[in-house]
This record gives structure tokens, C-alpha cells and sequence, in this order.
DNA sequence: GGACAGTAACTGTCACGACTGTTAAATGGC
DNA sequence: GCCATTTAACAGTCGTGACAGTTACTGTCC
């Protein structure tokens, strides 16, 4: 009776979670929007914008780097490019590659991004200590594993 | 020095927290997605069809369920009632408001839903004690205030 | 050196999420 | 009892994620 009280209480925790889950990285995800509709940018070009102004990179790198497949990154640098962010080169060494190369423009708001997410990021964790940051780390981590197969994938 | 040494590992923590939640919730939707295309439904789809099961209920009660908006909810009912799921019924109290009520078909489907829910999040929450969970939980509940100003938004 | 598998990027489609704006009905102040 | 506000649902647009399919190029195996 007790061990079936803990098992329901546990369901309940573990199917509240999922969804807590999600809607937390949605609201996060409007937040970081609304934060980078000042720089006139959603939160995945923001985070492009910074990883592209690191390296000269290619779209599968970024796509890695940022969790996307290639249609979304085609797309997403099709925008980009729209606004006069980056350019697109093709590369001598494999004719299939390509490399992204930010604009003047692009570079001139490339730093402001990192100030922006480190905003909103200690916003989301005000309060944490290191200790629950990282064990927070470790769960995500676990999670990660558990849902794709893949360690920190 | 030592202090700027935790701060620095902090900071990474929580920039790498942010991206790394957002991933996962990605993730964990994927693969709802997938577990939900046996019965032709997404997650989205099936969450509604579960909470809709329950009891007679308006767009704007499911609305706030599901943590999404009025437009959304819209067509979400749009592409349900198309899979003829569920009907649309005026309200007579208030004629401003739809009632949603299950077709047979979707009250066959409706039982199926949480048993997908509780595979794949049972799944994501794969060795986890109950106590890790409702660390997770608190957790959850905290960045979600801090995030969106409300408590357990 | 020619077929063949694998890879990089792209295209098109569907389902959302957020946002703006609109219409119809209810409600509260006076 | 009327007007202003609020609320319920809906419509249209944009950005993005997942998926399937296509094309161009690379590297490999025989």
C-alpha cells in the first residue's frame, strides 16, 4: 500500500515533469524572442550569429552546435543572409560545403548576443546555487541520454 | 581568483543549463511525436484529446492547460475536428464559448494517450529517484517563476 | 576508372508557437 | 438601460522543428 502510494506519487512527479519540461523551455524560448526583438532577431538567429562569429564555419558544424537539422539551417540562413548578416561561400576544398562568413553588419552585432542570452539565463536561474546548477547539469544530462540513446547529444 | 574561478564555472553552467534545457525539451517532444504516430496523432494532439476526455470543456479551459494561445488552440481543435476526433458545440449560457466534445473515434483513441505518456516519460526519467524527481520538480517550478513572473505558470 | 555508398546542402510539406488584429457576446459602472 | 471594457474564439503572418525527397560532389572498392 505504502510502496503503491509512492508509486503513484512518483507517476504523478514524472508526468508533471515532462510537461513542466517543456513549458519551461517554452517560456524561455518567448523570453530570449522578446529579448532579441530589440537587435531585431529570434533567439535561434542570435544564437547562429554568435557561433558563426567564433570560426568561419559550414552549416552542418552550426547545425551540430545548434541541435537543428539541415532543411532548418538552409532556412535559417536563408534569413540571415535576407538581412544582410552573413554571406554564403562556397568552399574550394569540398564543393558541397559551404562556409558562412558574417557581414560588417553581422560582426557589429555578433557581441552584442552573448549579453543578451547571459541575461535572460540568470534570470531563468536566480536563486540557484552552483551546487543545484550542476546538479540540475547532471539531470539534464541523464535526461538527454535516456530520451535520445545518445550521451549528451 | 578562486572566486572568479567559481563565478566563471557558474556562468558556464547557466549558459549551458539554458541551451541544454531547451534541448532536451526539443528532444523529449521528438520523440512523443514519434511515439504518438502509431495512433496518427502528434503530442500536442494527444494531450488535448486526454484533458478533453476528461470532462466537457471550452478552447480557452483547454488553453490554459495545454500552455498555448487562443490561435493556436483554434486551429489545433481545426486539424482534430478534421480528423472528425472531436466536435465543436455553441455554448448555450454563453454564446461567446465553444463547447469540445469527443466523437466515438475519439473517445476510442482517448485511452490509448496516457499509456504513450507514461511509456516515454517513465523512459526520460530512467533511473531517477523519487527524490531526484522532485528536486527536478522544484527546480522546474522556480525557473518557471523566475521566468515568467507567475508562480507555476 | 566506373559503379556505388555516403555526405553537404537544398526544397517542399506539415504542425506548432508567438504575435497582431477582428468579431461577437457578456459584464460592470454609471 | 447604455456605453466602455473585457472575454471567447477566430484569422492571418512569421519563424522554426521534423520529415521526405533531390542534387551535386566525394571517396572507396573492385
Amino acid at each position: 500500500m505504502n510502496a503503491t502510494r509512492h508509486g503513484n506519487a512518483k507517476l504523478a512527479l514524472v508526468l508533471g515533469g515532462g510537461s513542466a519540461l517543456s513549458q519551461v523551455a517554452k517560456d524561455l524560448g518567448t523570453a530570449l524572442d522578446r529579448a532579441f526583438a530589440d537587435l531585431d532577431l529570434t533567439a535561434q538567429q542570435a544564437a547562429l550569429l554568435m557561433h558563426a562569429s567564433r570560426s568561419v564555419s559550414s552549416p552542418s558544424a552550426l547545425m551540430t552546435r545548434l541541435g537543428t537539422d539541415t532543411a532548418g539551417m538552409t532556412k535559417l540562413l536563408d534569413r540571415l543572409e535576407a538581412k544582410g548578416l552573413l554571406l554564403r561561400r562556397r568552399s574550394a576544398e569540398d564543393r558541397r560545403s559551404v562556409l558562412i562568413e558574417l557581414t560588417d553588419t553581422g560582426k557589429r552585432l555578433a557581441p552584442k548576443v552573448p549579453i543578451v542570452f547571459g541575461k535572460i539565463t540568470r534570470q531563468l536561474f536566480d536563486g540557484f546555487t552552483a551546487d543545484e546548477l550542476s546538479a540540475l547539469s547532471a539531470m539534464l544530462d541523464r535526461m538527454s541520454h535516456n530520451i535520445t540513446g545518445n550521451p549528451t547529444a
